[in-house]
DNA sequence: ATCGTTTATCGTAAATAAACGATGAATTTT
DNA sequence: AAAATTCATCGTTTATTTACGATAAACGAT
């Protein structure tokens, strides 16, 4: 059967995970489960405006959550659309019919 | 350990599907062996010249071959890159720890 | 040799992404 | 109240992506 509506999902997974640097935030959440922007800014040889944005992304997909803890914002992956998106890539990589 | 240089790899394969049109192709590939390229014309309400873009895109990633059989090219997927990006994805969502 | 079929590539326009520095908002510390 | 810290957002530049129509390339059929 088509499934068009989880391509959609699938795909905007995808698109926040075609990058190395987002790939390695994510690695990171994964691993730490949490941590500060000011972390990931010592991490990466790129400028905070950038990391920050790198987040956004993230955040918009879907895949991580930022909370407001003055003065910082703390990040940690959102564990049910990680969940989601797992599936979603397994079923994906499973499927070998319609 | 740190693993960037599957990052990139990685990186390659989301960016390849992180368009739900790529994701469909690849999902014909799956469920259909191989298939020429008006085949997809056919489905996709997308002009020829664009869907010929994305199988490029799809090639360029190693997720499909092209094999020419005048007057068409078929397609199919690239089997073995496909087990490593199954392999990569799985291996992304499994780890949980540094 | 010409014609029709099939597909890739070119050229282009519009949209999106990636990176940076600078600025601004929120909150704690002094 | 002022200063310092932390982070997002703005504005900008450059590069990439997506889509299209038009053209070119390859080849079988006539």
């Amino acid at each position: 059967m088509k499934k068009f509506k989880d391509y959609e999902k699938l795909a905007i997974f995808a698109k926040a995970m075609a990058h190395p640097v987002r790939l390695e935030m994510l690695a990171h959440l994964s691993a730490h489960d949490y941590c500060y922007t000011g972390d990931l800014v010592d991490v990466f040889p790129l400028a905070q405006s950038t990391v920050s944005q790198h987040l956004k992304e993230l955040k918009k997909a879907g895949l991580i959550q930022g909370k407001i803890c003055p003065p910082k914002v703390r990040y940690c992956l959102d564990e049910e659309n990680w969940k989601i998106a797992k599936e979603l890539f397994e079923a994906f990589f499973k499927q070998k019919n319609v």
